[in-house]
RNA sequence: GGGCGGAUAGCUCAGUGGUAGAGCACCUGCCUUACAAGCAGGGGGUCACAGGUUCGAACCCUGUUUCGCCCA
């Protein structure tokens, strides 16, 4: 077979993804009474491109997705797309408005319309470069959030929240963007700290008798006042509660009340009440039933309820409230102060509260069963901690404002009759009042987006339909995001999930961190530090991307991407092509079977030890979301026990007699190790597993594999360690003495007894060839001891290199009496320890055991080194 | 103010009661025919600090410092 010996992935992973496609691999296997593994995709932006975030996340996925297929699981991965309402609309108003059209002038349906067009035209992109990864989801069941049957779960979840009361409407203070023109869920609100200035206003009292001090950062609002409030208890306003001030400016004769929420430490000790611009005055209001006066609008302009400032924005009304305030003589005292300010997570600009007719779900109802369902440990979050952190948000959650005044997006199914105002929330279209027949017109707003999702792990699969995909793949196995939307989406799957079907949506809640710089900033297009996964790919392949993405990589930790990494990633894909390109240039083609005849030889038995301990720490890792373990534990064995050792120490047998068996192992053992390599690393695996002979028809639905203890022995791999070892005290004298790796030199080893003996005779080609040990001669303590040599000291016995008159008698002198401080040493700690009796007494039997066999070898170096110092001329 | 996480080699990070690890970077020697995207060898760490528990602590507990995140 003609392989060239450099790896290039560009012409391997189009090729299989296309194949595995056409030949259905992504579909789940028929059902069977197997349990299932399902995961539902977090839909993606229709907006989006595909980012590192997204890419370790597919990775983890498609991780779990493959090992389960090759669990042999009936396994589905649902893909999908979000309608993303305000972040869509956004996008294609930005790119009318280059085109000079504003979507009011087009109108409600020719917008959405456009809308459309434009997500046929680049909603799929996000799931081409998906593909790219190599995620291997259930293309024919792919979703989108506006999907007519979707949108069916959405008008069916509303009609039975509203039907439950569960879902109500009404005017409150909610979060609005001006910009956007719409209202926001609390959670679309950012708080950043900033600077800004506490001013201290003084508030006449109506009676003349001096007057009250507030503080407040928005001036402006003080338009907009109803009352002054102070805390019941502070003594030094007891006296003027129920007495009526003076708003400043507006001349408002207002009450001053007193509430519980007024920190007397903070300012005065005395606030401003703004029910129309503040949510907690909003409730201060309620509570005192003070009026609510709107002096900034929903444009973020003053209204004419604020007089003479009508017209002005909220930034110049504040300049000129000021200029107003002070002119009259009423400004106390303005000093810096750093508060929190909230803005729209969309646009960044700065949220006003506003009072407004909105639609809200009543959410603690649906959130106790949600709470009970991750206190029981029926849904578990991985890692546990966030566990906490989404109890703290659920035991304190608030009603959700789910009404947004934009157009794309599920259109709320609330009728409206022009005629008499009767109100009928209906999971069909109604255009005829049913009390006075006249015109009715449906709800003009949309739904929040998360509204939808909330619902995907469910409606992808049929739902209010009793499907088949739901009875089989619902509850799904794993929920796989990021931590930062635990409170946007995770919780409310939980709730609508469990409210709805009665079932957990998922058992496990995988979080994966943020992907950061190298410098640890988040990415962002302003710092211009994020890269294309798509780059990546094109450069070194999707298997090193994602196993670069992968190694170091666990739940709940940011993950730091640099090109470094990818490289590494690129260098083991190249590796593992180059092992096997090895096995297949020795290899005829002949069938190896499964069934091929138990090896004998040690260091046949030794790599099978190996092996099948990598395949327990790859599944119990697998087991327990720990990617970056089992990555690394695979990597290790690739490269380490395979290529450096297995591989290296066959070749001596390729070129012998033994050739056929040590054939068959290293292509048994190749096949094995792509097996546990394949979920991380999909396509360089398929290639070569292809080459090697599959005994099935893609690895991709092989069977994991499972140790073969008939193949490994416990004392084969002691002996072949014990060569290692050998052979490692060699190498280090001839790089000690610079003799380079390709020159042969005679070696002479001196074994302590007969066993160790045996040990190194059985692998003496081993040992010849990887040292280039020529002769090698392998002895038993007892005969002469070679002179004019440099030793190393190794496991049972000592190793000689003679240099005939290249020896430096007081330079090896030296090099020896070091070592053996250094052993004198550590046998010195190590005796103290077994010296110890609580030591003796209180730790396992095995460590102790251990800890002896330790001080015994020592003790032989340290006699070796002695003997051999005296015998030194 | 409350909560959470990190602090381990020059850099990025694994590890988690029993002799400190990887990748990259660095030094030395090698194109040893699978791989120079490689091989062999090497230097480099009071595992943030202080106490405690333990025969034994990087790991468990308490506190401190510091960086970051979330919530209010």
């Amino acid at each position: 077979m003609e392989l060239s010996p450099r790896y290039n992935p560009a012409t391997v992973e189009d090729k299989w993804y296309q194949i595995w496609r056409e030949r259905g691999y992504f579909r789940p296997r028929p059902r069977s009474d197997q349990p299932t593994f399902s995961i539902v995709m977090p839909p993606p932006n229709v907006t989006g491109v595909l980012h590192l975030g997204h890419a370790l996340n597919t990775t983890w996925q498609d991780i779990l997705i493959r090992y389960h297929r090759m669990r042999q699981e009936p396994t589905l991965w649902v893909p999908g797309t979000d309608h993303a309402g305000i972040h869509t609309q956004m996008k294609v108003e930005e790119l009318l408005r280059s085109r000079g059209v504003d979507r009011r002038q087009m109108g409600r349906d020719a917008f959405v319309a456009e809308v459309w067009r434009w997500k046929e035209q680049y909603g799929g992109r996000i799931l081409e470069q998906i593909a790219k990864l190599g995620a291997s989801v259930d293309w024919d069941r792919l979703r989108f959030t506006l999907d007519e049957g979707l949108s069916r779960a959405v008008t069916e979840v509303f009609v039975r929240l509203y039907e439950e009361g569960l879902i109500y409407r009404g005017h409150y203070i909610t979060n609005w963007c001006v910009t956007c023109g719409t209202a926001l869920s609390d959670i679309e609100v950012e708080h950043r700290d900033e600077t800004g200035t506490l001013t201290s206003i003084r508030y006449p009292l109506a009676s003349g008798d001096g007057a009250v001090v507030v503080a407040t950062t928005r001036p402006e609002t003080l338009l907009g006042d109803t009352a002054v409030a102070v805390h019941p208890d502070d003594p030094r306003y007891r006296h003027l509660i129920g007495q009526t001030v003076i708003v400043p400016l507006v001349g408002r004769a207002v009450p001053i009340i007193a509430d519980t929420y007024v920190d007397p430490d903070f300012g005065s000790g005395a606030v401003k009440v703004t029910p129309a611009h503040d949510p907690n005055d909003f409730q201060m209001g309620q509570r005192h039933q003070l009026p609510t006066i709107a002096v900034i609008g929903e444009d973020g302009r003053m209204t004419a309820e604020a007089g003479a400032y009508q017209g002005l924005t909220r930034e110049a009304a504040r300049v000129r409230v000021l200029e107003d305030l002070k002119a009259e003589g009423l400004v106390v005292s303005e000093e810096p102060i750093d508060h929190a300010v909230g803005h729209c997570e969309k646009c960044d600009s700065v949220i006003e509260p506003l009072v407004s007719l909105q639609w809200f779900v009543k959410v603690q109802p649906l959130a106790e069963p949600a709470i009970e369902a991750v206190k029981t440990g029926a849904v578990r979050f991985v890692p546990e901690r966030f566990e906490k952190i989404y109890m703290n948000w659920m035991e304190n959650i608030h009603d959700w404002c789910i009404s947004r005044q934009i157009w794309w997006g599920h259109r709320i199914p609330a009728y409206y009759c022009q005629v008499c105002g009767n109100m009928v929330v209906s999971r069909t279209a109604v255009t005829e009042c049913p009390v006075c027949q006249g015109p009715m017109e449906q709800d003009p707003d949309v739904l929040d987006t998360w509204f939808s999702s909330a619902l995907w792990p469910f409606s992808t699969l049929g739902w209010p339909d009793a499907t088949d995909d739901l009875r089989e793949f619902y509850p799904t196995s794993v929920l796989s995001t990021g931590y930062d939307i635990i409170f946007f989406w995770v919780s409310r799957m939980l709730m609508q999930g469990i409210h709805f079907t009665g079932q957990k949506p998922f058992t496990t809640v995988l979080l994966h961190g943020l992907v950061r710089d190298a410098q640890g900033r988040k990415m962002s297009k302003s710092l211009g530090n994020g890269v294309d996964p798509l780059e990546v790919i094109n450069k070194y392949g999707a298997d090193a991307l994602r196993i670069a993405l992968v190694l170091g990589s666990a739940p709940g930790n940011d993950y730091r991407w640099s090109w470094e990494r990818f490289e590494a990633g690129s260098h083991f894909a190249n590796k593992v092509y180059n092992a096997m390109r090895f096995v297949l240039m020795n290899w005829d083609g002949a069938h190896i079977p499964e069934n091929t005849p138990v090896s004998n030889y040690p260091v046949d038995q030794w790599i099978w030890s190996r092996l099948n301990k990598t395949i327990r720490v790859i599944t119990d890792a697998l087991d327990h979301f720990e990617f970056g373990l089992a990555a690394k534990a695979i990597y290790d064995f690739f490269w380490d026990d395979y290529c450096d050792w297995y591989i290296e120490m066959t070749k001596v047998r390729l070129k012998g007699a033994d050739r056929e068996r040590a054939l068959a192992n290293l292509v048994m053992v190749g096949r094995r190790a792509l097996q546990l390599l394949h979920p991380f690393m999909p396509f360089v695996t398929e290639e070569l597993y292809q080459a090697l002979g599959p005994q099935e028809e893609s690895i991709m639905i092989s069977e994991w594999p499972a140790p073969q203890r008939e193949r490994e022995s416990q004392e084969a791999a002691r002996d072949v360690e014990t060569v290692q070892a050998f052979i490692r005290t060699v190498r280090n004298l001839r790089a000690e003495i610079r003799i380079a790796p390709q020159a042969q030199v005679p070696v002479v080893a001196i074994a302590d007894d007969r066993d160790v003996l045996q040990v190194w005779t059985m692998l003496a080609p081993e040992i010849e060839w990887l040292l280039k040990a020529k002769p090698l001669t392998l002895m038993q303590k007892g005969g002469d001891a070679p002179t004019r040599t440099i030793v190393g000291m190794t496991n049972g016995g000592v190793v000689h290199i003679p240099l005939e008159g290249l020896v430096d008698v007081e330079k090896e002198r030296e090099r020896l009496a070091a070592l053996k401080a250094e052993t004198l040493a550590e046998r010195q700690r190590v005796r103290a320890r077994l010296a110890d009796a609580k030591f003796l007494q209180r730790a396992p039997e095995a460590v102790v055991l251990e800890t002896q066999k330790r001080l015994e070898e020592l003790d032989a170096r340290i006699r070796r080194l002695s003997e051999r110092e005296a015998t030194l001329t």
